[in-house]
DNA sequence: CTCCTGAATTAGTTGACACTAAATTAGTCT
DNA sequence: AGACTAATTTAGTGTCAACTAATTCAGGAG
């Protein structure tokens, strides 16, 4: 199935690099840091409720997605506001929304 | 940065799925496995070259993927053909191409 | 049948991941 | 100063991922 597609061939060279992309977001709790942060900057507490993450567990994540240039950090007092820094975030988001996001998904989340 | 997207709301709900879905294709020589499969199917043995993978390694590779349904195979003598089963990996390898493999890589590649 | 080959499976090891708990840093307020 | 709060860091733990080595399974050839 799924008829051949010689297009492709340039993303080998690129594998390793692709995956490691990858890996920072193949977890759900990073995954619903990002689409949270796709709709805007907020801050660790907040982001802390929606994943239902301990402060520490959530300050250890934003910290490696951190470090890979996902996400920034802006201090503002006590508090920090974190936001998406890397635009593959938001093209990812987008194509995953579409892959996993139909219509009959969409009507069971209004029914 | 990157202005706010409500759009992407949808997708807090499949984000345990989508992180699944990720988990999968999230290590090179996965990645590998699939660019290869898109270009059309092929045994095992090749795979295990391309990806420079013991046999072991790679069965139990495409074991994984075969449970989740993202690859199949098809028996042909003492060989095995694989072949992509989950058109959403087509998908997202075209993505990745069109985020990982910009203009500049294209012509490093030539360089 | 025996031998061989391609693939799958099992057992065991190593390292990475994701958390908790505790300590630390930095900023605010009285 | 001291107390409080948001966030980070460090240490320790349990689980899972990805390999190697050895075994097993299935098909083809002598």
């Amino acid at each position: 199935m799924t008829s051949p597609d010689p297009q492709i061939q340039d993303l080998q060279s690129q594998a390793g690099e692709a995956a490691g992309f990858l890996k920072q977001l193949a977890n759900e709790k990073r995954l619903l840091i990002l689409c949270r942060l796709a709709m805007g900057e907020t801050t660790v507490s907040e982001l802390c409720e929606i994943a239902d993450l301990s402060q520490s567990a959530m300050s250890q994540h934003l910290a490696k997605m951190r470090t890979e240039g996902l996400v920034s950090g802006r201090k503002d007092g006590l508090q920090v506001h974190y936001s998406i820094a890397d635009p593959r975030c938001v093209g990812i988001l987008h194509h995953l929304k579409s892959q996993f996001c139909t219509a009959a998904d969409a009507l069971e989340g209004k029914a």
